[in-house]
RNA sequence: GGCGCCAUCGUCUAGCCUGGUCUAGGACACAAGCUUUUCAAGCUUGGUACGCGGGUUCGAAUCCCGCUGGCGCUGCCA
């Protein structure tokens, strides 16, 4: 009897640490981490900075932060920094068998190369011809792999979101793998990490698929096996290029400052090229492990839309009960106004559930933290004047000063008394009276319903401002 | 230029593998209406899409070929 042991999923996500957490990885991480959770595997953390220069541990921080904050957990961390040892002993190997070389030539050499090869049409790529001697006078520059140039073969391997991906192995050149023994570039790393760390897929992006034959030739060099790949489809900004900086917000932070909460951002991007049987919009985290699968991974990039974003981030916010609303909306509102008391924030709870989009739009509520500024003529409704207008807002007071129990407010009962009012003194002109009061509570020509604003606010601040746009109508 | 990938409403997509039920469905956005004191929310309704050209077939959004277009990569970055 042989024991069928079965393959074990280990996915991971390899950022760099040479900027704060693109939105883009925060897909490609999602995507690897519904893989995982669907398949009950591993989902790895691997920092890829062997570029010293440009890596920095400040970002570094800020992209474990913005994952957690995902809610992604990843099962094991590693930094390519910390294994030097690794791919030294394997570029050793590699110079030892002759599969791999030093190369002389310079930039200025590989330059010229290049544009020669443009100039005839060729595929621009660095071809050593003295791949295995020392040219007298001539220092070391680069380890490169041995590839033969004049090979007919074509590397071809099965992407499970495209099917069969075919490269002619001409087209590729001697490829750099290390600039020294202990400084290692990218596709070698990469194969070297991922053969380690047992990574049964490799899930990343579409811009990578042309570094896949590379990776396959220095798998075999290496003689190691290969992963299964999946490229992602892209995001691309509103003109269909690869979303970048140009197209505004792509770094995860201003997202998570905005107020966009961590489970819509996640249903979001795991929409971006992805849909589940039923085409639901709104699926909770477990529903989209689920259903997930990279066969249902779509080809062709999605522009990531605000828009839609918005919306399913709202469908989200209505969810809250007022507490939950309050609580979340808390830091954002002192954020912009400044220290605040809950009881406050909580009576706001209903405003915000039925018009936020992200907590951050609090700030669209100034007048309920400041006294309104405005112009006395806003607060003539349109065919009235400001005559009417003053009368009508003495009538209001009158209202609201009686014995309506502020504490209880009952806004049902306090529209009927308004209503009332319309009726007795302005002939059922109901914009008479609310349009006025709106004005003097908010300042807005557009607002909640003045009656909640009241509510929301209580009877003093209510009544003095309605008394403050008496005066200004004077 | 070279190499590669892709192609359904403005956008995200269902359908394509296993051709007919697709006069192409849903959602966002947009427009109109309802409600109404404004805005928002909610409800109702509406318009807009299979890139083009061949082929295969009784029949093609679905299969094949070509074209066009878009994008990505083309580093001693990742």
């Amino acid at each position: 009897m042989t024991k069928v042991r079965k393959l074990e999923i280990r996915v991971r996500i390899a950022p760099s640490p040479t900027g704060n957490l693109h939105i883009g990885t925060a897909r490609t991480a999602l995507f690897n981490w519904l893989f995982a959770k669907h398949h009950t595997g591993q989902f790895i953390l691997r920092i890829e900075d062997t570029d010293l220069e440009r890596s920095d541990s400040g970002f570094e921080k800020n992209i474990l932060k913005g994952l957690e904050w995902l809610g992604l957990k990843w099962d094991e961390f590693y930094k390519q920094s910390e294994r030097l040892d690794r791919y030294e002993k394997h570029l050793k190997k590699l110079l030892e068998e002759k599969k791999a070389f030093w190369c002389y030539h310079t930039k200025e050499e590989l330059e010229a190369e290049k544009k020669e090869q443009t100039q005839k049409k060729e595929a621009p790529r660095h071809i050593c011809a003295d791949k295995y001697q020392e040219p007298i006078g001539k220092e070391r520059q680069i380890i490169r792999l041995a590839v033969d140039e004049n090979s007919t073969c074509v590397i071809h391997f099965e992407d499970i979101i495209r099917g069969h991906v075919e490269f002619e192995q001409r087209v590729i050149g001697d490829l750099s793998l290390a600039k020294d023994l202990r400084t290692p570039l990218y596709n070698f790393a990469v194969v070297v990490d991922d053969y380690e760390m047992k990574i049964s897929h490799v899930i990343r992006g579409e811009d990578h698929i042309a570094n896949t034959p590379k990776q396959i030739l220095i798998a075999e060099a290496l003689g190691v096996s290969l992963p299964q790949f999946a490229h992602l489809p892209l995001i691309l900004g509103e003109d269909r290029s690869k979303l970048s900086k140009r197209h505004g917000a792509v770094n995860f932070d201003e997202y998570i400052g905005a107020g966009y909460l961590p489970e819509a951002l996640v249903n979001f991007l795991a929409l971006l090229g992805w849909s589940p049987d039923n085409n639901a919009e709104i699926l909770t985290k477990n529903e989209i492990i689920e259903q997930f699968s990279l066969e249902k991974v779509h080809k062709s990039g999605a522009i990531f839309d605000v828009k839609k974003l918005n919306w399913i981030n709202s469908q989200y916010i209505k969810q809250f009960n007022d507490e939950g609303l309050a609580d979340l909306t808390m830091p954002f509102v002192e954020k912009n106004f400044g220290k605040q008391d809950k009881a406050f924030v909580l009576k706001l709870a209903s405003v915000f559930r039925e018009r936020l989009e992200y907590l951050d739009q609090v700030k669209e509520f100034k007048y309920f933290f400041s006294e309104p500024e405005y112009e006395a003529d806003m607060l003539v409704w349109k065919k009235s004047d400001r005559e009417k207008t003053r009368k009508a807002l003495e009538s209001v007071l009158e209202v609201l000063s009686g014995n309506l129990e502020w504490e209880i407010f009952d806004e049902k009962y306090i529209r009927s008394e308004l209503d009332k009012l319309a009726e007795e003194k302005f002939g059922g002109d109901r914009g008479a009276v609310y349009w006025p009061l709106r004005v003097s509570l908010s300042g807005e020509k557009f607002s909640p319903d003045p009656v909640q604003i009241a509510r929301v606010m209580g009877k003093e601040k209510s009544l003095n401002r309605i008394k403050n746009a008496i005066k200004k109508l004077h």
